[in-house]
DNA sequence: TATGACCAGTAACATAGGTTATTCTGCTCT
DNA sequence: AGAGCAGAATAACCTATGTTACTGGTCATA
């Protein structure tokens, strides 16, 4: 429904996910929306390890990751970010980036600078507490994450992560019919699950065998959303959308 | 030296390390340091999942860990609190904890309502500044954990989280020559590294055997903190200690 | 002084996932 | 239309780590 509309203000969309903002929010919103874009394309670097952090950062469109390299040239994607998401916020009390962060599809994004970030959360204290709301659960994501390295079979690992993405996009509004986008190689989803891009492979074969998704090209259908949660242990508890305004779609697919 | 005495204020030593304090901040974090004593048995839980966030608490005495229980019982120990660490900072504003924490060691510590942290705040931006610090490294400490798990061998894992551990407690002065306490057991050692309690003693006799450690009951010695960081790829800039007032051992021992 | 927990160590065996290599497909760039 | 390239699929084989089982040590409690 509103899925495809590339000109809705997914920053709105997010705030509303966490609390309820006025109109005069939604005008402060906006003008962060409207403000300069910058594309990059993917593959490539956003922020580089050991840069000073800088302005934060609002996706419009595509994906990123954040990601760490070992000496040795392995590479551990550390986070997603999907259209809405922010990144960066509070980095600038540090020094130096510990990680990088790059576009895994074509990106646009809107910057703030530290000055801009302090007018808006100053002059709207909702969009504050909504800020605080993403970075923490940004937090219980990361967390979730080291306990589905720690402890998850591949084939559990590749299923949990399915059901993040796929509820994370679905409360932006981004999932139509059971279908989102997934911009995302074998390689890539390795690289985040700690495994090699062979044995991804065979273990969506798995979960396209047993009738759980279907994934052709850059298009993934989730057709068993309740099976992957099952498979996964998937506890959806760790994204907070047990908020009052609750999304209900969000809610209604996994007990 | 210092790391036997008990009764100093490692809040103040925490926030030292991130920013200079003045002698009236320091008064306040002595006030909060002398504030009423809770002590948990080892085991003991502080915090249980699905409790409503409550109090921020400041690790005194010995160790905690956060963790989270999978339906089938598997446990993934997720970060520890040392000495001096801080906890639930900023929670509040979630409604209900999505892990657990509980003590590994005998524990106390002494906690502070979001009013009084309000307070503490206000009134010194120097404190809220390092605080704000300890958050971030907080979430790099997590990216790294990431990172750990994803993309490292079990030796590599064991010898990273011994890395990490030595530089953290030797910044809060608790490393008296190259000895510390340790007081986790080899199967919470598993459940963090996302092994077994087998193959964590097989590695720990491996490290034993190439002189990197010595470990016996509660104390931990590193013979070869140089070379325990070559195996882990060991990098210390995710903690963040290049600050100005950087603690000159700590920088000394990794390049 | 026995008894029972819990922890550490170790050995024999099992398996999930890694490695290497080959083929096929669909793109993009001439 | 053909060359070149990245991604995907799959097969044969290998190894790091898991599993199970037994031993002995230490400590608290009866």
């Amino acid at each position: 429904m509103r899925g495809s509309d590339t000109s809705e203000n997914l920053l709105v969309r997010k705030m509303e996910s966490f609390v309820r903002v006025s109109g005069d929010d939604i005008a402060a919103l906006d003008k962060i929306w409207n403000g300069t874009r910058h594309s990059v394309a993917p593959q490539g670097d956003i922020v580089r390890e050991g840069d000073p952090p800088g302005v934060i950062r609002v996706l419009m469109k595509g994906w990123a990751c954040r990601y760490k390299l070992l000496g040795d040239g392995r590479r551990q994607i550390i986070s997603f970010f999907l259209p809405g998401d922010i990144f960066d916020l509070n980095m600038f009390v540090l020094k130096k980036m510990d990680h990088s962060i790059r576009a895994l599809s074509p990106v646009q994004y809107v910057s703030l600078s530290h000055i801009e970030f302090e007018r808006l959360t100053i002059g709207h204290p909702r969009i504050l507490q909504a800020l605080w709301w993403e970075t923490l659960v940004n937090a219980a994501i990361q967390r979730e994450w080291t306990v589905n390295l720690g402890q998850r079979s591949a084939l559990e690992r590749l299923a949990h992560l399915l059901c993040e993405l796929h509820v994370r996009l679905k409360v932006m509004g981004l999932v139509e019919g059971n279908t989102c986008e997934f911009p995302i190689t074998q390689i890539e989803l390795a690289d985040t699950l700690g495994l090699t891009a062979v044995h991804v492979s065979r273990k969506l074969k798995e979960l396209r065998s047993r009738c759980l998704i279907r994934l052709n090209g850059n298009q993934l259908q989730i057709l068993d959303f309740d099976g992957l949660c099952q498979i996964a242990m998937f506890d959806a508890n760790y994204l907070h959308l047990d908020r009052e305004e609750a999304i209900p779609e969000a809610k209604a697919d996994c007990g």
